[in-house]
Parts: C-alpha cells; sequence; structure tokens
DNA sequence: CGCAGCACTGCTATCAGTGCTGCGGTGCTATAGT
C-alpha cells in the first residue's frame, strides 16, 4: 500500500511525483544522503520538503539568499504549511529569540550558512531533533565556499553537533567536480546520487571572437535590434552594466535596464520584478543576477564577458528557454577579455604581505575572529573571513607546517584551481573543430549527447529562424504595444 | 591579455614621454544612529 502519494496530494496538491523525485524522497525518509542535480522546474524544493512533512522532528534548509528563503517560506504557507520560518538578519533579535526558542514546532526552518555558525543557533540544534539537513543551491559550497563564504564549509561540523541528520544536496547545475567537492565537503556517506542532465536542446550556442569592444559594441547593437525579446546580457562590472543598459536603450530603442550588487535592495527588487513581468526588454547585469530567477519566456543571454568557469556559463545560459521554445546564447570576447577575470581571481585572496603581517602577530588570539584580523589588520572583509576560516583550520590540522606556509600553500592550490577552470573555459571559445555542446556537456560527464539541429556555430550556422520569432512576436502584438514598438523606432 | 589618471622628469615648452597606481564580482551579518 503505498502512503506517500496520499501524503503528497494530502499536503502538496499534486497527484503523482516527477521523475525522480520519488526515489530522492524515499532514500530521504530512510535516512540516507542523497546528492540530487535536477533540472529546475522538476521539483527540487519538494525534495525536502515532503520528507521535511513526513518525518518527525525539524528539518534545517541551508539557503543561500534571503529573497529566496523569504520566497520559499511564502509559497508554503500560502499552500497551508505554516510550521515554517526563516531565521535570518530580516528578524528582530526578539523574533530570532522566539524562533530559536520555539524550534521543535517549526517542521522548516530555512537559514543562511553564516547564521547556522551562530553560537546561539548551533547550541539549539544540538538539543533539537533535526530530521534532515538540506543544502539549497549546493552548488555554491563549491562556488562560494573555498573564498567568498566559508561558512559554506563549515556546514557538516553543525551537522556534526546536530547528530548527524541525513543530509540532502540540491542543485541544477554542477560539473564533475562540484559534485565530487559537493559530497566531500557535507561528509555525505554512500550518497544517492541523481543527475538530470543539463542539456538545453533549444538553446543554440554561438561564440563569436570580435577584434575590441567597438565590434563587440556594433554587434550588440544588431544582435538586440533582431533578436526576439526579452534577454540578458552579462558583464563583469557594474559600471558596464549601467553603460550598456543606457547604450541599448540610446541605439535600439528598447527598455532596458543594469542589476548588479552595487544596487539598493529596492532597486534590485524593481528591476527583478518589471524583468519578471516583461516590462524591461534587456537587462545588463553582473553575476548578481540569476539565481532564483525561473522566468520562461528569456530568449538570449549574451556574455558581452565571459564568465570565469564552464558551470557559471552552464548555469547562465540555461536561464534561457526554460518554456522550451528556440533561444539562443552568444558570447562575444576579444584578445583583452582575459585580464580582468584573472586580476580578480588574485584580488579573492589577501596579499602575502598580509598573510606574513598576520601568522607573525604574536598578539593575535587562537580563535581570532574576522573582525579582529579586519580592525587590526586593516584588511577587506572577504579577506579577513577567508583568513580566519584558514587560521582556525590550521589550529585543528596537525600543525606540521608554519602557519604562513599553510595559508600561502592553500592560495596556491586554490589559484591554480580556479585558473585551470579559467583555461579549459577560454580552450572551449577557441576551439573550433568541436561541436561546442558536446565540449560543454563533457565538463558535466555527459558523454551521450543527442542530436541537436541547430546545434551550435561549429555544427552550422543558425540564425534565420531565430530572427524570425522576433517578426512572429511583433505581429502578435496588440495595437498598443504596436504602437509602442513603432514610436521606439 | 587594458587603460585612465596622475605625478614625475628633463630642463624651460606650458610640453612629451615615462612609469606608477588603482580599478574590477558574487552576500551574509551586526551595530550605531536617525
Amino acid at each position: 500500500m503505498d502512503k506517500l502519494k496520499p501524503f503528497l496530494e494530502k499536503h502538496f496538491g499534486h497527484t503523482t511525483f516527477k521523475e525522480g523525485q520519488r526515489q530522492i524522497i524515499e532514500a530521504v525518509i530512510n535516512g540516507e544522503d542523497v546528492f540530487a542535480m535536477l533540472a529546475t522546474g522538476s521539483g527540487k524544493s519538494l525534495c525536502y520538503q515532503f520528507p521535511a512533512l513526513w518525518k518527525k522532528g525539524t528539518a534545517i534548509i541551508v539557503s543561500p539568499l534571503l529573497s529566496l528563503m523569504e520566497n520559499q517560506v511564502q509559497e508554503l504557507k500560502q499552500s497551508g504549511i505554516r510550521q515554517a520560518a526563516a531565521y535570518n538578519s530580516f528578524l528582530s533579535p526578539p523574533e530570532k529569540e522566539h524562533i530559536l526558542r520555539h524550534l521543535a514546532d517549526y517542521k522548516i526552518v530555512y537559514i543562511s550558512p553564516e547564521s547556522l555558525q551562530h553560537p546561539e543557533v548551533a547550541s539549539r540544534l544540538e538539543k533539537l531533533n533535526v530530521s534532515l539537513l538540506a543544502v539549497d543551491e549546493a552548488h555554491c559550497i563549491s562556488q562560494w565556499g573555498h573564498e567568498f563564504r566559508t561558512d559554506y564549509l563549515r556546514i557538516k561540523e553543525i551537522r556534526r553537533l546536530a547528530g548527524n541528520p541525513p543530509c540532502i544536496a540540491l542543485t541544477a547545475t554542477a560539473s564533475a567536480d562540484a559534485k565530487k567537492d559537493i559530497i566531500e565537503k557535507l561528509e555525505l556517506t554512500n550518497p544517492l546520487v541523481h543527475c538530470d542532465s543539463v542539456d538545453r536542446p533549444n538553446i543554440y550556442i554561438d561564440v563569436r571572437k570580435k577584434k575590441n569592444e567597438e565590434e563587440k559594441r556594433e554587434t550588440l547593437r544588431e544582435e538586440c535590434s533582431r533578436l526576439p525579446l526579452p534577454g540578458m546580457i552579462y558583464v563583469n562590472s557594474r559600471l558596464k552594466a549601467e553603460e550598456l543598459a543606457a547604450f541599448i536603450r540610446e541605439e535600439n530603442g528598447l527598455k532596458t535596464s543594469a542589476y548588479h550588487g552595487g544596487m539598493s535592495n529596492e532597486d534590485r527588487r524593481l528591476v527583478q520584478q518589471q524583468f519578471l513581468n516583461d516590462e524591461i526588454d534587456v537587462i545588463c547585469c553582473t553575476n548578481a543576477f540569476g539565481m532564483g530567477i525561473n522566468k520562461p519566456n528569456i530568449r538570449f543571454v549574451i556574455h558581452y564577458h565571459y564568465s570565469k568557469d564552464m558551470e557559471s556559463f552552464m548555469q547562465e545560459i540555461g536561464r534561457a528557454g526554460r518554456d522550451g521554445r528556440q533561444s539562443l546564447s552568444l558570447v562575444l570576447y576579444d584578445a583583452a577579455d582575459g585580464m580582468l577575470p584573472r586580476r580578480m581571481l588574485e584580488h579573492e585572496f589577501p596579499s602575502e604581505e598580509e598573510i606574513r603581517m598576520v601568522s607573525h602577530d604574536p598578539d593575535r588570539p587562537e580563535w581570532t575572529t574576522s573582525r579582529f584580523l579586519l580592525e587590526r589588520y586593516g584588511l577587506e572583509e572577504v579577506h579577513a573571513r577567508f583568513l580566519q576560516f584558514y587560521i582556525h583550520k590550521w589550529y585543528q590540522s596537525s600543525r606540521t607546517q608554519p602557519l604562513e606556509d599553510f595559508i600561502s600553500s592553500v592560495i596556491q592550490r586554490r589559484m591554480e584551481w580556479k585558473l585551470q577552470k579559467l583555461k579549459q573555459k577560454e580552450y572551449w571559445l577557441h576551439q573550433k573543430d568541436r561541436c561546442r555542446r558536446t565540449a560543454l556537456l563533457e565538463v558535466f560527464d555527459e558523454h551521450n549527447k543527442n542530436i541537436v539541429t541547430p546545434c551550435c556555430d561549429v555544427c552550422g550556422e543558425y540564425t534565420m529562424h531565430v530572427y524570425q520569432q522576433r517578426k512572429e512576436r511583433e505581429s502578435e502584438l496588440s495595437w498598443e504595444e504596436r504602437l509602442k514598438w513603432i514610436l521606439h523606432q
């Protein structure tokens, strides 16, 4: 007798499981660890929400963005699941205290990796019956955990503290390397591994080398005048995002907006909402834009600057064509583009001078805080947290080498790793004799490529059909929209 | 694999070349002050 289905219908209103869901849910219920790579829209959340409600105790869900947590809790509450909360800095101190005191009354609690590390939180979890620990958008562990948000690498410690509950890692895109890294960093034991294909057959992949920035802009202007809308343009600086938004607005008469981390929360929310409502034709953004965006009709993603590795690229182009209709990924690059990612890579780490200073300071307490490092040495915040994390790691280790050497070797290893990822990306851009899709999928350990037409610039030209769509769209418009469009021209 | 902006230099032009420096992305949190 199948008990899962009635439960599914009662709490989530579905009559059947989607591909893969059932197996994952059963594994979590049985106390197994899971690594799941599921395509967007295939019901990732259900994989932890179902077991969370099914099992006794409280499920802890680690989520990277406050906005994602808020959305999830809101959705749960709307579908009648009220014992859900997000524990984060949006809450006032009394509200936080209230949630912590009554943790056991909740079935699902969302939390950031940073908040998870708070001593009050950790000590509460120690006494709590944690039904499962889920890490949503788990690729963040591998993408952010080593340098930018090191608390991602400390999740396993809290997991141990909470009595080793079953752990489920969920993501839409993780390369073969990232998958290995995630499993290792979370200490998943014999996990059930479920991987959907990351291939997106309705996205045509195009790469074009340009002589210089001027040529890139020319191409941008041309493409924005004929590609179906809406679309996205990725750049690697905030200033450039603003600049290109203005450029396309002026040159093409399109509704554009920039989006980057330097904007206020209100502006970001507004722009995002306008884009989702089809009130913006082209959004020019840094990598701040994307996570949690589920807009079905994005027709193109142009990379005005290329992303730093293959999996960021996959994530970024994967935002196009969620509705299944023909879409386009276009990368424009020139010889000077390699400079910035290398500079940024170096800038991610503290300098040798800073490491020496910190390592040899006799006044530095053993369990130093990032705040201490920040104030005493005037380090950048990210560098201070990076150092704090690896200093602690050194104290936990056998300390066979001096602290300075330990940190330097970590940095060297990570730099080499990241540089190799960047080179892999550049190799992929430059090579002109292999199918781009085949080469892209190999990074994700997929070797049985489907025959896709149109596929990519190497397999064959494909432009006319795509451009045709814009014309079709324009003739579908109402007279008001058409008038607006004509006035723009 | 750059580029803009600045100070400096040589030696007297309000310049022309050189060389240095800074820039550049992702988000959480806590806390002080309106």
